[in-house]
DNA sequence: AGCATAACGCACTAACTGGTTACTTTCTAA
DNA sequence: TTAGAAAGTAACCAGTTAGTGCGTTATGCT
């Protein structure tokens, strides 16, 4: 029959079931609520009540509550991989580059708070998901390769120093950013200043990006 | 009345009243617990099991779950910061006492890894249970103006640079301790070496000293 | 000794929570 | 056209959980 759904008609009509669709309200659902309430404070049924889904489908798609926690962690992971590969920072300048990253970073962790709280959920569980993920690690090496290019031509163009280890320059560019971001809360009140004031996050980038590159300097 | 069943065991109950030590072990076992699970994974049965006394006593000290969590979470901030005073720096040549704060820093988030773990549930809750404590408040003020009297010594000695936000460098100083160590599992995974091995940890003790002193150098 | 009070313990519950059973509806290949 | 697979739903369940009512027991004080 010619009775095929068209996706990219304008006058579709609302595809009463569509099992890609509910399973993507449901990540998106549990994204955030994994996010604002950990892996043990989030609630099954809040998360298919948001998604607009059925709980049951939830058990179909995932298994398991600890199921979709890793599929959510893991889609994480995966988004902001590519993210940073599209940043193409190996034909750009050195210093440019590592501070186009250190922003990048950054602005990433501001734009997407619930990559924090996820990845602070999955320690708090000792990566016992990430562990059981193979789709991941792959992802991760092209990362660390990136920083280790930069500072190698860094290095070769006489402006950044030897021997240093990319892997902690990298835990060191997440480092003055996720913590700053992730402890908003207690820091506001630690410090007694708004850390999320507007200049407050200007100035917060701005010292980023000058600790990073006396960091590397020559 | 005298119905009471009499079975003469030949090990006696020896119930010993101590409110204070009864107190202090459900803070015990409160603040391994929370830290382990978080705030909503905590189980109050298991505290108070894990405590030795009776859940009864949970609720007649701390009202309910959320009191007990928040005076576990004051007593490690006042922990951390009581501990911070000892350290006299305020005599030390400002190099020396720069080191010795990241050092201090970096140990303490090694030792007492349940500090870092609460802090992070305490932000998963925006705060709310800092936010009406009082007596921590004094204690971060004195933390801040200890950073501070530091940089203005090396600056006057011609050793720092100038314009340095002492908050900035106190949250950079945290930070490059706390995100290695409260994320040591994903991190473990995602750079693929043990980020908990001896040599590994000098070295990122090492490695942060020297961040430091770069990022004030003149 | 007598007593007030604080410490302590048992047994209970109402609400919740992850997960399931049994069933209906919709879609598509043959 | 239709069988059957896939998508979706409501009601339910068994175990758990924070929180309590109420009785018991130790201890300091007079």
């Amino acid at each position: 029959m010619a009775a095929i759904i068209k996706p990219e008609e304008p006058t579709a009509k609302p595809r009463v079931r569509d099992a890609e669709a509910t399973r993507a309200r449901i990540l998106d659902a549990a994204k955030k609520e994994f996010a604002k309430n950990g892996l043990g404070g989030a609630r099954v049924d809040d998360i298919s009540e948001n998604a607009k889904a059925n709980k049951r489908m939830i058990y179909h798609y995932f298994g398991n509550k600890e199921g979709l926690f890793q599929t959510v962690l893991e889609n994480a992971y995966v988004d902001i991989r590519s993210a940073e590969q599209k940043l193409n920072l190996d034909h750009l300048e050195p210093k440019v580059a590592l501070e186009r990253l250190v922003r990048f970073t950054w602005d990433y962790y501001l734009k997407n708070p619930e990559f924090i709280s996820l990845v602070n959920s999955e320690n708090l569980h000792r990566a016992k998901h990430l562990k059981k993920s193979e789709v991941v690690k792959v992802y991760n090496r092209k990362f660390v390769s990136m920083v280790d290019n930069i500072l190698t031509r860094g290095v070769a163009a006489g402006i950044f120093r030897t021997g240093i280890d990319p892997v902690q320059l990298n835990i060191t560019i997440a480092a003055i950013g996720y913590y700053y971001l992730t402890n908003r809360f207690t820091g506001s009140i630690v410090f007694e200043r708004d850390l999320m004031a507007k200049d407050a996050l200007e100035e917060r980038l701005s010292f980023n990006i000058d600790t990073i590159l006396r960091l590397v300097a020559a």
